[in-house]
DNA sequence: CGCTTTGATAGTTTTTACTTATGATAAACA
DNA sequence: TGTTTATCATAAGTAAAAACTATCAAAGCG
């Protein structure tokens, strides 16, 4: 293995540049028996002399030029190695793989990302979609840099800021539009369409109703908020969405939505990394872009 | 300016390939701390971090896989310098600039260029064909890195050494083969042809003949040995060529060709080199091929 | 819970690199 | 031809960097 040192090769170049050793030294700040020095030690790691010591002139070897071309292209990948530091840390460079739930993503997505991509524009978003403990154990792997589900989550490696709180909304059919607001008690008896398992919005459902989580009741398990939507416009019960998924699942099917009288259901949505992570900084600056378009 | 080390590269690049301090310390054959610290040190001078130290696991931030491909990119370049020093050292490479005088250079030549090309076909040979104090001059100027010239050059910089002694034979018309041979000063009555001024050949048989050398006298003088062994075929005069040049140059001209007596004239053919040459350990080598074929 | 693994920290020693002072040599000059 | 000047090498001492050993702290695991 070659032991030469960047120093020495920041020294030979000075020294081909001014083709004179007290010049040389000047511009690399050093004296000029350091430089003598450097430049003999990188000769006798090469195992090559790289200049000639005549009298009066200092000339590179056959192979000192060689080399000097060499020593600059090393130099330069060194600097730009400096240059993707600087650029990495002063904005977010990249990729970005953020997680989200399938009950968000449809409807927060594009503004975030449209959000993030004029801000960041050298920023590659990658978007993983899934439910949430499937998001944290990926994060956990570092296959992800932050995932946005419904907090709280609760583990002790992982940092959460909230984001926004969200209300759930009543979607029956168009039909009972005028019919009064049920309570969460009388929604039991009610036929509750729901997400299949796996989703925390079934589990927030449920729990809004005082019912158990759990195995899947005698109901029909849906696997998108739209479906669910569209059971109901054809009559099969009711269910709960998120209020920022009204205007997207409502637009094309007849059904009436309303709201809940307080105590309103709702959940805390927030965005959540590995407290180890370098991108710790900017995850929260991310997060303020998130809030503001939200 | 970046201030990382090669160290630092070599010992980061370890730490990527093993994803463990410790194992990455024992590759590098140091300390699991010295390798913690130039870890750290480096990701200080680059100003952004390029691991990230959960519990338990070694993980590259992003910025750091893209910096431990860099850092395998500078490792690799720093290596190949290495190599070619080692190639360089072991056998001529690159290019030999040589420097012949015209009253050698299309007799020894050919011989020469074949052995040096056969035992270093790696080397890339140039020629350069002139007088003497031009050869010499490109010498000192770095222009040459060695030159065949008739010795004593006797300037202080530049080494010299033997390669063969020739002897100069008397050239006149075929229908002369049997006169006697004349003396050195028969010579000055006769009508001598000689090389244009500048030519060393010029003045070696001027002095054989103890004439002064200097201004053209009242005969022709040619520019090459082949113009004057046509001169002398046409029945212009006499002239004296080297040994070496006789099969060449009498081959396909009516002319006798015959030795002087003792004391006969001579000259000695030599190598010189500048002494801060760093090729003088080869060329030492390189005079003892050209001997061998000469 | 203790035990083990793993990386960070502290204190010390060794090695490396730099500085200033001086020497040597050849070119430049008178 | 001696003297000066320019230029790089060498030497000795000092400062800085990098190494080692020992120890600590945190996290995973039985």
């Amino acid at each position: 293995m070659i032991n030469i040192t960047l120093k020495q090769l920041r020294y030979f170049e000075a020294l081909a540049r001014h083709g004179h050793f007290g010049k040389a030294a000047d511009a690399c700040a050093i004296s000029q028996p350091a430089l003598s020095m450097q430049i003999k030690e990188m000769e006798e790691a090469l195992g090559a002399s790289l200049i000639e010591r005549g009298p009066r002139q200092v000339r590179l070897t056959h192979f000192g030029e060689v080399a000097v071309e060499r020593a600059r292209d090393i130099l330069r990948a060194a600097e730009e190695l400096g240059d993707l530091a600087r650029a990495s840390r002063d904005r977010l460079v990249g990729r970005l793989r953020i997680g989200v739930i399938p009950t968000i993503a449809p409807y927060l997505l594009p503004r975030v990302i449209g959000a993030l991509s004029e801000k960041h524009p050298e920023l590659e978003i990658h978007v993983r979609e899934t439910v949430t403990p499937k998001l944290i154990q990926e994060l956990g792997e570092g296959k992800l840099d932050t995932a946005i589900v419904a907090l709280p989550v609760s583990e002790g490696s992982l940092a959460e800021t909230p984001l926004f709180d969200e209300t759930f909304m009543l979607v029956r059919s168009a039909s009972e539009a005028n019919a009064p607001m049920p309570s969460a008690d009388r929604l039991r008896e009610m036929r509750l369409l729901l997400l299949e398992e796996g989703h925390c919005f079934r589990d927030q459902a449920l729990s809004f109703c005082n019912l158990p989580s759990g195995p899947p009741r005698e109901v029909l398990d849906a696997s998108s908020l739209s479906t669910l939507v569209q059971m109901v416009s054809a009559g099969m019960g009711v269910t709960l969405i998120p209020e920022m998924a009204v205007p997207v699942e409502t637009r094309s099917a007849s059904v009436s939505v309303c709201r809940f009288e307080d105590p309103e259901p709702t959940r805390t949505v927030g965005m959540v990394w590995r407290k180890s992570s370098p991108l710790a900084g900017q995850l929260g600056e991310i997060a303020e872009i998130v809030r503001t378009c939200s």
